[in-house]
DNA sequence: CTTGACCCTGTACCATGGTACAGAGGTTAC
DNA sequence: GTAACCTCTGTACCATGGTACAGGGTCAAG
């Protein structure tokens, strides 16, 4: 149940590194030291972590995932607060994804203005590419 | 049709630095100098620069921007050279897309855990997020 | 002939999310 | 008791894509 930095990295599969960052970013809370000054961490610190290896995961960042952590020690949060910045990170989510296929759609009209065996100067790809964008 | 840097930046509508830099990086080629040293382009450089802007803008990291301008200098090179690099960039593209679909869904599911008026300490999201990743 | 608006080079700095030391000290196994 | 391995702090470094100076020179208007 408590456990020196290196055995949370290994628990976690992160690297020990990152963990100390994540302390000096603020996301994991200080943790007791021992006698020499090592760090201690109990379970409560490895699901912190899992916390802000899932958050990111699913698409947050780490200012936000302070921003969600910090939450939890303002008095009177609800479960909804959290919930706002998630359905947030949705639509932000669904905003990529369109960008991405209009990149998409750019991408096939380009392959489609190619003539395979033309030799690059004639390349229409570049050619519409090095035009004046709209 | 002979710019400096600065009317250069100004049709593409992109920084002065930001031109210094892709020189620095090799995507824009050394311009000529006039007598006092100053960097003179003209309208091909002006295309190039429009490359590499609507490059970026279908999702070529300036990296592979710098691949895409040096197959113009291989002799011998096919304009479906240029067309496999757009390719594999749409299956990229598509990769991310599925991505951040497989995220939204996720997201999905939090939301939909979530009981409004629970206090955060029993946030439903902040504990699923809590656990051992799978 | 000075003021403002350019340009030059070189270097430092920004965000994001880490990773990698160096140089010191602590712990464990044989 | 010493080698191998852990941890500590502090700082530097990585990629990516720029942006912002400082401290100089140049040029055009009035």
């Amino acid at each position: 149940m408590a456990f020196t930095v290196g055995k949370l990295a290994e628990i976690a599969e992160v690297n020990i590194e990152t963990i100390r960052y994540y302390e000096r970013r603020g996301l994991l809370p200080e943790p007791k030291r021992n006698e020499s000054g090592y760090r201690v961490y109990d379970s409560e610190a490895l699901n912190q972590l899992y916390f802000i290896l899932n958050a990111k995961k699913v698409g947050f960042s780490l200012r936000e995932i302070g921003e969600l952590l910090s939450l939890k020690v303002i008095p009177d949060t609800r479960c909804t607060d959290v919930r706002i910045r998630a359905e947030e990170k949705i639509r932000e989510i669904d905003r990529k994804i369109a960008e991405l296929k209009r990149i998409r759609r750019a991408l096939d009209r380009l392959t489609r203005a190619c003539k395979e065996n033309a030799p690059v100067e004639e390349c229409r790809i570049i050619q519409i590419l090095s035009n004046k964008p709209f």
